[in-house]
Order: structure tokens, then C-alpha cells, then sequence
DNA sequence: TTGTCATTCTAACGATTATTAGAGTGCTGG
DNA sequence: CCAGCACTCTAATAATCGTTAGAATGACAA
């Protein structure tokens, strides 16, 4: 075996990792299971893809091995293989960021317009929160925060946001974070909090970018499942639409082919 | 604009660089020009590759802003785009050697076997080196060690090894190291230098893992050129073959399609 | 057992990508 | 100016990938 056939193997299996990450609904599957641990049916919500598409993806992912998976009861849960598989996503957002001039200009006017942004670094923010000075709000579904949050913060999922107002201080600054920078929930969340009156500003770093900074982090004590989500929401769909599209896509599924 | 397209534009974007690295051809290139910046004929030569196919890959390459280059005289240099995309690469490979039990198994029996690794840490090593306890010696091309290499190291490429044995000591241990822990060229030094009597090993870590481990590098005044080397390579080959193929692949190239 | 639900597998298509050949561009020395 | 060299562009092929539909699996509940 000669040098070069040895080098062929070792970047060939590099590359593997490489092609696994060169999709973009590959990378947003990767961004939501840093997020935590989660049902196929779940992931394919929060992309806005088809379940069988999600599967097919996730299938890719698993055998780059950059996620691994488990069945509970009916439901087959994954996440992601290791700690270095979300900072290599932080990596390559860098990158991204750095070079491409379009997605800078993206990211500025969608995302992370300066006006947004708290002013204090990551820091400053943690002494502020200790002290109770700021309050950290951490936007994301609940099950996202119990399995991973930032020091000091209080879950506020933007879904309860509107109705839980009451609960956050007029007086202090409010700071919002959520999935990380290419997550629009907190900016949502600023627009309905500065609206009612509230001094809020956000930070684009999630719980990834922290970590990958080699900060700390906490979690909830374990309790609700990945699968308690995915019940919920598979029950707030059935009553949407009264059973109805499950059953009519059951009978279409079976049509023959005109 | 709607936040799933706005999303689907995000990753859209950083899938181009992900599409960048997922092939093994591109990734090689980003290793090698992670050593240094050089001409499209040395890349492709040190690829075994074309020099078409090496100049398309680089185009991809410089599509996503990973590489850019720069005219000397009838030669066009590349160089990384910025210290982020080898440290990209450096990432890319720890992923798959913690993940793929596969490139665990080649990277032991090919290039890391424990019989060849230096026992002692990296900064341990410098601190030996400092003291000359040890001779750390880099086998790569010269112009890669110009370009940057580690401190107190001294420059013995592969290609000259033979004839300047009787620069090292034989009381002392020899350390050596290459490209990186793909890289074969420490391995071939070391299989010479142990025939011949010496203490030798090799550390797996080349520039670009030093400095993504946030260590200190040293370069060359600057006074080697990758255009040298090119001149120098290609003289060679006019020389080892009598100009004849140069002339006989200019003439098939004109052939008519029979 | 049968039915239901969550998920995966298989097959197929259209769209990309890798690779190669041939022609073309830009620089340099005569 | 021309010839020679380094490299890139264009076009064409074969291979691979993303996506979808339909069938199949595996777990559970009646």
C-alpha cells in the first residue's frame, strides 16, 4: 500500500463529515439537536420539512456518525454523538461569517442589527445577572432550557411570552437569547417586549457558542422528555384540524394512482 | 420574507462552505495550504493530481472564500483565505478521528503507531528544546518551513535527510514532525533515521494544530518563494526526462481526434 | 390477532458534482 | 510581433445527491 492510496482512505474518511455538512437542512438539524435531545417527528416540525425527509437527513447524519439515536416507546429519539459535533457547527458558522460578505450582511439585517444587540460582552452580562441587575430570559421551548441554559436565566418560552409579561420587571434590563445566531425567536421576543414598554436587547450567543467558548452552563433537573413535546404537539394538531388531514392523508395514501 | 426563508438563506450560506470541504481532494488542498501559500503546478504535483483538476477544485474552493490568490509573473499563488479555515480543517479531522471508528484504526496502523510517538507532551517538548535536550527536527519542504514552523526546530527536509545524517547528534533524542497527522513524511524520517542508529520519534501535531492549540509559531525572514520552489521542481522534472514529455503532451493536445 | 402510530426502507426522478478534454487567456522573453 | 508557459474557462460525461411517493417495519394498545 502506497502513500498515496494511504492518503486517498484518510481524507475520504474525512470527507465524510465534510459531505454530511454540506446541506443546509442537514446543519439546521444540527443546530436544533445542539439545542438538546429530540423525536424525528419534532425535528421535522421545527425544520418545516416533511417527517420522511427529516429521517432521511437524519440518516445521512447517523452515518457520518455526527448523531446517534435511541427508541422510547414508539418514538426514536436523537442527538447529537458528542460535545464536538455542536462546536464544529459554531466552527464552521465562523467561518461562514468571516469570509462570506453575503451572509455578514444577512445576518445584520435580519438578525443581529446592532440596535438589538446588548452592549455588554458575555462577562459583564454573567456579574450583572449574578447581582440582579439584568434579567436573562432564555426564549426557547421549555425542554430545550431544562437540558441546557445559561447561568442565571429564566425560562421564558416565546410562545407563553405574551401572556407571562407580567412576570418581568419594567425597571431592569431585559436580556433575551435563544438557539444562537441564526435563531429569530429572540428577536421576536424584543420586538414584543420593547412594544409593551420593556428595556430589552438580546445576545446572538446560544448555548453552543457558549460552551464552545469554554463557558459554564446548567441544567435542569431531568424530568420532561423529549417525547412529553412531541405528545403535546402532536395533541395541539389533531385538536387543530379535528383528526381530519391524519385520516384523509391515511385515505389518499391508499388511492390508486388515478 | 418570512422566518423560514429568511433561515433557509442562513444555512443556504454556510452549506457552501460545508460543500467546500466535502471533498477529500479539497480538503488535501486546504491541508497543504495550510503549510504555506504555493502555485497551482506544486499543489497539484504534492496532490498527485492534475493541474486542471487541481485548478478546478481551487476554484470551488475560492467560490466559497476559503482560498485567494494572487499573480507573480506567469505564476498564481493561493493561499487560505485567513488562519480560521485551518483551524476549520484541524476541527474537521478531530471530529472524524473521535467519531469514525474506521479512521481511529488506519491513523494507529499507518501514522500514529504508539512505538513512533514521542511519550512527552507538547509543552514539555519546548521546554526540552529550549534547553537542547532534545533536537526538534522539521522534515517538510523548506519554503513550508520558511513560511512558519515551531520553535527550535531546524529545518531537514525529507528530501535531503539522507545526505546530512551527520548534521544530528546521536546522543540526543530526535523529534520529528510534518504536515500533520496525516502527513507521511515524519513516519519516512523516522523509519531512516532508526536504521541508521538515531533515537528518534515524531510528534503527531504539525503548524496548524499548534496554532489552533493557541501556541506559539516562528517564520523565516521572508526571502524563499513558492515561486522558487516551482522553478526548482519543474527544472528537475525538464532534467529528469530530457524536456521530452512537455513536448509530446504540447503535441497530443493539438492532434486531431483521429 | 388487528389496527394505529412513528419511523424507516426502496425506488425513482431531476438536479448537482467530479472529472476530463479542448480551447482560450495572460504573462514573459526573444 | 510571436512562441512558450502557467493557468483557467467551456463543454460534456458519468456519478452522486436531494427530494418525493409508496411500501414496510417495529412498538404498542384494544
Amino acid at each position: 500500500m502506497d502513500s498515496r492510496s494511504i492518503k486517498d482512505l484518510l481524507y475520504e474518511q474525512v470527507s465524510r463529515i465534510g459531505k454530511a455538512v454540506s446541506s443546509p437542512k442537514r446543519l439546521e438539524l444540527i443546530e436544533l439537536l445542539s439545542q438538546g435531545e429530540k423525536t424525528v417527528e419534532t425535528l421535522a416540525r421545527q425544520l418545516s420539512a416533511d417527517v420522511k425527509l427529516t429521517s432521511a437527513h437524519l440518516r445521512t447524519l447517523k452515518e457520518a456518525r455526527l448523531v446517534v439515536f435511541r427508541r422510547e416507546g414508539p418514538y426514536v429519539i436523537y442527538r447529537l454523538a458528542g460535545d464536538d459535533v455542536a462546536g464544529l457547527w459554531v466552527n464552521l458558522r465562523q467561518v461562514a461569517e468571516a469570509n462570506l460578505a453575503e451572509l455578514q450582511v444577512a445576518v445584520q439585517r435580519m438578525v443581529a442589527h446592532p440596535d438589538k444587540l446588548s452592549r455588554i460582552g458575555c462577562a459583564e452580562l454573567m456579574a450583572k445577572a449574578r447581582r440582579q441587575e439584568v434579567v436573562v430570559v432564555d426564549v426557547r421551548p421549555a425542554e430545550e432550557f431544562d437540558a441546557a441554559h445559561l447561568p442565571f436565566a429564566r425560562s421564558m418560552p416565546l410562545a407563553e411570552i405574551r401572556k407571562r409579561l407580567s412576570e418581568l420587571p419594567k425597571d431592569l434590563e431585559i436580556v433575551a437569547y435563544c438557539r444562537g445566531p441564526f435563531c429569530l425567536m429572540s428577536d421576536e421576543a424584543l420586538t414584543l417586549l420593547r412594544k409593551h414598554g420593556y428595556r430589552a436587547s438580546k445576545i446572538r450567543e446560544g448555548v453552543s457558542e457558549w460552551q464552545a467558548a469554554g463557558l459554564p452552563l446548567e441544567q435542569a433537573a431531568p424530568g420532561r422528555s423529549p417525547v412529553k413535546e412531541a405528545v403535546a404537539a402532536s395533541k395541539q394538531q389533531r385538536s387543530r384540524n379535528g383528526g381530519a388531514t391524519r385520516r384523509l392523508e391515511s385515505v389518499a395514501n391508499h388511492m390508486p394512482k388515478s
